[in-house]
DNA sequence: CAATTAATATTGGTCAACCAATTTATGGTA
DNA sequence: TACCATAAATTGGTTGACCAATATTAATTG
């Protein structure tokens, strides 16, 4: 009357064993795609202009679905290194504008931003290139700040507004900071600003008579590398702006 | 012996038509889906953690295909701003850690931005975000800020690095800045960076302990309106992450 | 032979059906 | 009544077929 049954002995679990074995990552399909085309790009095999092989080829080469495919694809296009010619194929783009300035861009549009905001943090941020700019310009950046400074010269003397001088003037100020995150939030920040500016005409008629005269303030202590006069020279060129911008504000604010 | 043809005269083109036409710009689908979702966010009809319909009700919904609904919300995801789990539904991320989580690593990997650019991009910002939060703080941003002050002590008096407090810490200043586009901006930033010098374990043993006094130094000017304080102790409080990346920067220089 | 038109092939975009994984509902047992 | 196991429903993920648009090739016309 005995009847035999199997015994599973419980043994503790030796927690230690655990300590010696890591997590893996399983890697998305897509992932591996985008790699692969990254080495193709970097190593020089595809140059920009470059036409891919169609994604039904690729979902073969790669032996996954064409979704997987069509994510890499998608996902790259984001970052603005691909571009998807509807039924012609995928070529390598040119650089053009960057995934960070997508990225700044869509961050941004999230909320809904006062001016006020939008033209202290250009105010700081215009700051502080011009200081960089007066520490790391070399030959070159010194060149192109200065033909700009002349090409708003020539427009202001002209009796224009000059507004894609002036743009030009600052973006080149941005390029002479050498930080690329720096110039990439200027390239996003600073154009719709000048532009604005200038619809709203903010200033009376000498202003860009003056405004020149502090260009050429900002370009002569980057020149000369005085760090501290050049980010208060800024400063004091934006100071109209941060001005209007904070009466625009009070007057919504008593409204 | 006359066959009758129908002529068509010929006449010029008017080109100054031209002018009075404008581009029309084909929304896709998944853009207008994107639209409305941030909307809902960022109207507060969505937070964080809210799960949205499923996909085939979405669908249904905007009277489009469910290949459009994924897209949407496969950017959406890409930005962090949702997050999908697989069977379950998707959900709207907080704007905590999860947030933009690797991304400005793959963006600056992609473009090759310098990792030095990005650090001293954010030196600056939240340097600036400090000074205005020691101007502008009011007794709410101030117990905020001092609840992730002490959030991140009993961390470190636990022995742990306090990831999400030290972020937490740095996020509400942000906040208390006023200033919403410097937010948006350091809302990129500062998870990421906060997470890779974790990672690196940048620091010495000592590290958290100090890091928490910085911290504690940063609140007393913030607290007592110290402007220039506030900027300074903030600068010094990342110091060793600008020390760092800059030696990263000389090291693959000179490889 | 060159130019134009028509037909065919190719390519990215879209769709509905199916799959895999999770959640929810239901029924049975202690 | 609480817990567990099973079944059913739901949900995001994947696939192959089809669609729409472009590129290429072939046929026709002058």
């Amino acid at each position: 009357m005995v009847t035999q049954t199997l015994v599973i002995q419980k043994l503790p679990v030796n927690m230690e064993i655990l300590k010696n074995l890591e997590e893996i990552k399983i890697e998305k399909p897509s992932d591996i795609i985008i790699k692969q085309i990254k080495n193709l790009i970097s190593s020089g095999q595809l140059n920009p202009g470059d036409r891919l092989p169609p994604e039904r080829q690729l979902s073969e080469k790669f032996g996954v679905g064409r979704s997987h495919v069509r994510d890499a694809l998608r996902k790259l296009e984001f970052y603005g290194i691909l571009k998807t010619l509807p039924q012609s194929g995928t070529v390598v783009a040119g650089l053009g504008v960057t995934a960070l300035e997508g990225l700044i861009n869509d961050v941004l549009d999230l909320n809904d931003h006062d001016f006020y905001s939008f033209v202290e943090t250009r105010v700081l941020l215009e700051m502080h290139a011009a200081e960089l700019a007066a520490e790391r310009a070399d030959v070159d950046d010194l060149i192109k700040i200065e033909n700009a400074l002349n090409a708003f010269e020539k427009e202001v003397d002209a009796g224009k507004q000059g507004v894609e001088e002036d743009l030009l003037f600052h973006l080149k100020i941005a390029e002479a900071s050498k930080n690329s995150v720096l110039n990439s939030l200027l390239l996003i920040v600073i154009p719709d600003m000048i532009k604005l500016s200038k619809n709203l005409d903010i200033c009376g008629d000498g202003r860009y008579k003056r405004a020149f005269e502090e260009h050429l303030e900002i370009f002569d202590c980057i020149k000369n590398h005085d760090k501290k006069g050049a980010g208060n020279a800024m400063k004091a060129h934006l100071n109209d702006l941060l001005t209007f911008s904070l009466e625009k504000k009070n007057k919504e604010k008593n409204k």
